[in-house]
DNA sequence: TTTTTTCTGTTGCATAAGTCACATATTATT
DNA sequence: AATAATATGTGACTTATGCAACAGAAAAAA
């Protein structure tokens, strides 16, 4: 997520004295929060990667959204309707700001100049937000595991503005998140190499294609 | 989507004096709105039920969002990735407000009670959004075609509060919103049947489970 | 009403995609 | 450096789902 406005930067210059929030940092693979409803916890990633994971009844795994510098997450955003085990986990080293939502809504007392200037920015963050969800929703209503792989190729290597980029999930995560079975993907990578559309070297892609 | 806060009931009490807000209604199947990147209009559906419907390439239509009462939509909210076509269309007769995002953020020079007011749910109204997107992630990510009816059902069954409700779909429409095969939906929808957990008369779903 | 259009329900068939299983490569841990 | 753990790559087999086609029901238009 591409922001202007860097919040990590600026809570280190500034940091909250209103103790509304907390700051903590965490190491790959940590789970960071579980999303249980009533607690209306919003989460900011100042840093690091993470996602939201689902583990149903059979053992499947499913990275509902991925996260990434200055994302908004929490249970605040979600209506918990299963009764799966849904938690957000540290991809690499991450750190995290821990809010209640409507702490963050009411003007805050203190006056400190990062409580302001973050309420300032929130829409910007939200609706940062809401473009990820429905690119994500595009993506998933791609009709084929390879229009899948295309599309996400193509959304990396547009952000990325090159036809060659890494992968930042390894391929057992991408499934997780194309929501396909991990060998009906590599099959179908393995195809979209034969028919000269990509080239993998690692895990680095090149597109071929336009 | 349920707010405590019904936007048309309060426009039509203080009607918007500042002119920044179009209200215009729609018949069924008419086009609402197209996106095309730029203008960031943001449009609140005050009555009526609507789609968010994608044409692509082969022919296939997808139903990306459903919206209902105090439902949010329009550009601002949408990163245009593919160059597929990108509709909303009146499900039922609509009524529908017209924003420019930035003119919405900005106070009010006329002051008009409407404009305040609304400014002042907005944060609620956005967060239902939110929370719908992730909901239909939850229901895209369901595995089997079985499970996305199931979990539809369900969803429906609990905003309704009753195991009997009517489907806000034609059986086609359902199946353009699970992102399947309308055909294999009615084999799956059979085999429910079959198999006692759901019945089904005419419209009417009841849920025989639990 | 009659006619036309769209929706529902069902089938046979083709194929994309899931399941299982295993070998090798790569990455963590001790 | 040795061992364990996890990720990648691939193949044989099964199953779910897509596709095409059609008849009857329901809804919309004439």
């Amino acid at each position: 997520m591409d922001t202007s406005f860097d919040i990590e930067s600026f809570f280190n210059k500034f940091s909250c004295d209103c103790k509304k929030a907390q700051r903590k940092t965490f190491s790959k693979n940590q789970v960071i929060t579980t999303y249980i409803q009533k607690r209306n916890q919003l989460c900011i990633l100042l840093s690091g990667h993470a996602d939201l994971v689902r583990y149903d009844l059979n053992g499947n795994r499913t990275i509902v959204e991925h996260f990434s510098k200055n994302a908004l997450f929490g249970e605040v955003f979600y209506q918990v309707t299963t009764n799966n085990e849904l938690l957000v986990e540290a991809r690499s080293s991450c750190t995290v700001l821990f809010y209640i939502y409507d702490q963050l809504k009411e003007p805050c007392t203190k006056n400190c100049e990062f409580h302001s200037t973050l309420s300032e920015h929130l829409p910007e963050l939200i609706l940062n937000k809401i473009t990820d969800l429905n690119t994500r929703i595009e993506l998933l209503t791609q009709r084929s595991t390879r229009d899948k792989l295309l599309m996400y190729f193509s959304l990396i290597s547009t952000r990325k503005l090159s036809k060659t980029f890494e992968l930042p999930f390894s391929l057992t995560d991408l499934a997780d998140y194309l929501n396909v079975d991990r060998s009906a993907m590599m099959r179908e990578l393995k195809l979209l190499k034969e028919d000269g559309l990509v080239e993998k070297i690692g895990n680095r892609i090149i597109l071929l294609y336009e």
